[in-house]
RNA sequence: GCCCGGGUGGCGAAAUCGGCAGACGCACAGGACUUAAAAUCCUGGGACCGUAGAAGGUCGUGCGGGUUCAAGUCCCGCCCCGGGCACCA
């Protein structure tokens, strides 16, 4: 294969943007600014995957494109490195993360540069770099220093939260100011991994159980943010974002609403209520039993003498199990009776009070009316431990229980209906729809002082701290005297200790409880002595507030200028950010929330992070299936780089299909594209490289202008659609029509290389210099389109007789109906199959048809 | 089970304010160049019927209906694939 040399070209460029720091961002605020952000990625051993560059690639495209429109473009790159995967591979190697990571960093680096990627690298952040987790300790001090103002639906420093008046003690204010503050200490049961000594988020555990790890359930002290509080804001501010539909769905779900009652069901002969969470508060006159969940905490209450030795294996058994086997893996539901009983305050009859591990305790109130008419699992419990089922929904126009055809034996009856059998003293649902029954039942309710109307959000608090050792320190000290503090903001960065054995302490504690001359701390501004906190945030935390960073990178005496915040966060954050759906939920939601919590402050001038969100499919194996070290199918950028070099790479990875769809890769397609990366390279240069002498200064041909003007058209639409595909077919449309003319007008040429340059940059640069041009196409403008030139004076029509095609005609571009309709009669075809039949109806469409509709 | 996406040639895919289905590319076939090959260039192509060849005809965007002069595109009912959630009361 005779082929352009790409290998000198790439290297010549990349060397020559680097050495002249082309690509050098400045803040230059009298410009209008253009933030385009990637998922910045986890610097691994196994070096880039084919997959990144996909993205990176259509961000690249666009931020070239911008700036050439004139903007002023950031878009940046770092890396997001502490985390599990490098501490694993530290552990087995015997390689300290620092060093693991600055490996993995140099490798990826070379690789991004080698593809030829337009980023500031004056603007690069690490995670695990002191000077930013500094700034990633910073936030979470502020979280900590936080409670939320329900009634403001914001965070507000805590000391100024009111103190209710029977509080009077220091130790008891600080008590009362911990149970609000927006990080918190609880011990709750976690998801606890023996083999990797640590704990996981609910969202993680389904990653580490497919790795093969066993995850089980455990309570510990742990950290966690209080994320539900926001909630609400979290869910309605999804609005105003433009996220794949997809993606807002996904944390809608995540987050998940729902409007119900709580309901007080007194327990006889106690005090105490058992509050019960519904969204079906109008089934309340057919709740026949109450159950709470086994880690509820009026269970002991409940349980009678006679039952304590049932519950008690019960609630043991129940304690044990991870939530996936309290739910998947139970195939029967379980449960055990207390002996007590409840009044069902609608009916005042008395209904027995059970715990069964279908309710879950983190979930509502943790407790539940039962109504196993109108709900499945209540039902299937119901059937299993031969509770009584009382119907009060039937189907509307059947509320005469004779005509009902509900079989309440096989199944509960879930759907929205009418009530029936509803009705006390007090109050009637009879006769009403299921949305007025609800609404009745609840001021009933609230009325009677029985319960209220509430709003439920499946979302959990964030558990926030990790038991290891390559993540950011949580800058609390423990004292002696059993208070404790957090550092100051002139105390951070709290430094990880240099340290040679990072495993695991086997106590469920960190390793860095291990090290003695770190966790002991005799503290200056008090004079106490006490110990650090040893657990580390995870890894999510560095990346909630990156995009930031990049913005004032360096700064050392704020997470980022002000200003600069101002100017290139704008009015709507991030203008478009790219990466893949795995960070659908959590990066995503996490990192939304940190915002609204400095929003709060002031600390950043938008309400949300990203305005626009984008994710990449995946790229298969050529196989169409994953590519993995087992299966053997992996695809390597370095090989692919060296055989066809990194514009072919790019080019076809944008070629391959639509951005967001899942594509496997084809060998043979990065050779299509590298056959039309050389026949540009002929369209200019002839074989030693030398400018072609048929490349002239000369007018362009009508067609050749149609051509020219509708791709400038063409591809700056693509491009700003994320449409690459389109974008690359229509470059290659151009290549074909401008390769077949004998003289080659210089000005075409010209544009199409400005049009060339964001997709395939190296080549672009190379002949834009041949041109004889001096400096990089990056300070260029895109070529502006004339709408002039793609009006075409005749215009193809189609004609039909009876809708079918039977011929086609040019007509003028204005030609009225009436002309369309006699050039399309007097064809010689249409005249004759017209002849001697009636036209019953005729179509015309300007520009388009003539459709005669004949007998 | 629920919620999102998506089903178009041998393959990746274009085209959705309803108006020539299959742009562009891959693979394939034929030809030119060559001692030969590679590379390059040119030509062809949805399927079926038809014809010596052409002309011509029928069918065709997952399946079944519908609206319309006209449906890949709109409406109704299904099937299949991918992703997410899943005892959340």
């Amino acid at each position: 294969m005779s082929q352009y040399p790409f290998q000198e070209i790439e290297h010549r460029w990349q060397n020559y943007w680097a050495n002249n720091s082309t690509y050098r961002v400045h803040d230059d605020f009298t410009k209008p600014k253009y933030y385009i952000l990637d998922m910045f990625p986890y610097p691994s051993g196994a070096g880039l995957h084919i997959g990144h560059p996909e993205g990176y690639t259509a961000t690249d495209i666009i931020a070239r494109y911008k700036k050439m429109k004139g903007f002023n473009v950031l878009h940046p790159m770092g890396f997001d490195a502490f985390g599990l995967p490098t501490e694993q591979y530290s552990m087995k190697h015997g390689i300290h993360p620092y060093i693991a990571t600055m490996n993995n960093v140099d490798n990826f680096k070379r690789q991004l540069n080698m593809l030829g990627f337009g980023y500031d690298w004056h603007r690069e952040i690490n995670t695990t770099d002191p000077a930013y987790y500094k700034w990633t300790q910073w936030m979470f001090l502020i979280i900590y220093n936080s409670w939320f103002d329900e009634a403001l639906q914001k965070a507000r420093p805590i000391e100024e939260l009111p103190i209710p008046h029977d509080i009077s003690s220091p130790a008891d204010i600080e008590i009362y100011r911990d149970e609000h503050r927006l990080a918190f200490i609880d011990s709750i049961p976690v998801n606890w991994c023996e083999e990797l000594g640590t704990v996981l988020a609910n969202e993680e555990v389904d990653e580490w159980k497919e790795k093969g790890f066993t995850v089980e359930r455990k309570p510990m002290r742990q950290w966690m943010l209080r994320i539900t509080k926001y909630a609400q804001r979290l869910l309605d501010d999804l609005e105003t974002v433009e996220w794949v539909t997809s993606t807002k769905e996904m944390q809608k779900n995540w987050i998940g609403k729902s409007q119900g009652a709580e309901i007080y069901f007194p327990v006889l002969g106690e005090e105490e209520k058992i509050t019960v969470f519904t969204t079906r508060p109008d089934t309340l006159f057919g709740a026949t039993y109450v159950v709470l969940a086994p880690e509820h905490p009026l269970v002991s209450l409940v349980t009678t003498d006679d039952n304590k030795h049932r519950i008690a294996d019960y609630r043991e058994k129940a304690a044990i199990k991870s939530d996936l086997e309290r739910t998947e893996l139970a195939k029967e539901k379980t449960g055990c009776f207390t002996g007590s009983y409840a009044l069902n305050p609608a009916t005042g009859k008395e209904v027995p009070i059970w715990i069964a591990d279908y309710v879950l305790g983190h979930y509502g109130t943790g407790a539940v009316m039962a109504v196993p008419a109108h709900d499945d699992r209540d039902h299937e419990f119901a059937q299993q431990y031969n509770l009584p089922i009382v119907q009060v929904v039937a189907h509307v126009g059947h509320e005469i229980s004779d005509e009902n055809p509900i079989d309440l034996s096989k199944a509960a009856f879930t759907d929205d209906g009418v009530n029936i059998e509803s009705e006390n003293d007090e109050v009637s649902l009879n006769h009403l729809l299921t949305s007025q029954a609800k609404t009745k039942i609840i001021e009933w309710l609230e009325n009677s002082g029985n319960g209220k109307g509430t709003i439920q959000y499946r979302l959990r608090d964030w558990l926030f701290s990790r038991q290891r050792y390559w993540g950011e320190p949580i800058p609390i000290i423990f004292f002696e005297d059993g208070t404790k503090r957090a550092m100051d903001y002139d105390e951070l960065p709290l430094l990880l200790p240099e340290l040679q054995e990072f495993k695991p302490s086997g106590t469920g504690e960190s390793p860095l409880a291990t090290v003695e001359s770190w966790v002991q701390y005799y503290d200056k501004k008090t004079g106490k002595t006490g110990k650090i906190e040893t657990n580390t945030m995870p890894q999510w935390a560095g990346s909630c507030w990156y995009y930031l960073r990049y913005i004032d990178p360096k700064n050392i005496n704020r997470f980022c200028d002000e200003e600069k915040e101002k100017y290139w966060m704008g009015e709507t954050g991030v203008d478009l950010y790219v990466g893949g759906t795995e960070h659908a939920v959590l990066h995503l939601l996490y990192a939304r929330f940190w915002h609204k919590v400095l929003f709060d402050y002031g600390y950043v001038s938008t309400n949300e992070p990203f305005k626009k969100l984008f994710h990449q499919g995946m790229i298969l194996a050529e196989d169409n299936r994953k590519m993995s070290k087992s299966l053997g199918n992996v695809v390597n950028p370095d090989d692919i780089v060296a055989q066809f070099g990194a514009d072919a790479l790019r080019v076809f990875e944008m070629f391959m299909g639509p951005l967001e769809a899942a594509k496997p890769w084809a060998s043979k397609g990065v050779e299509g594209v590298f056959r039309f990366l050389n026949r540009v390279w002929r369209l200019f240069v002839d074989e030693n490289g030398t400018l072609l002498s048929n490349v002239q200064d000369v007018p362009l041909t009508k067609e050749q202008e149609y051509v020219l003007h509708y791709t400038i058209k063409k591809i700056s639409e693509d491009i700003e659609n994320l449409s690459m595909n389109t974008a690359v077919a229509q470059m290659m449309i151009f290549v074909n029509e401008f390769t077949k003319a004998d003289i080659r007008p210089l000005s075409a040429l010209r544009d199409f290389i400005k049009i060339l340059y964001p997709f395939a940059p190296h080549i672009a640069e190379e002949l834009w210099h041949k041109l004889g041009n001096t400096d990089s196409l990056w300070f260029e403008e895109f070529p502006i389109y004339d709408e002039s030139k793609l009006q075409k004076s005749e215009v193809e029509i189609i004609v039909q007789i009876n809708s079918k095609i039977k011929a086609k005609c040019f007509i003028a571009v204005n030609a009225t109906s009436d002309e369309m309709e006699a050039s399309a009669l007097a064809l010689p075809d249409i005249a004759q199959l017209v002849e001697g039949k009636s036209i019953k109806k005729k179509i015309v469409v300007p520009g388009k048809l003539v459709n005669f509709i004949i007998g």
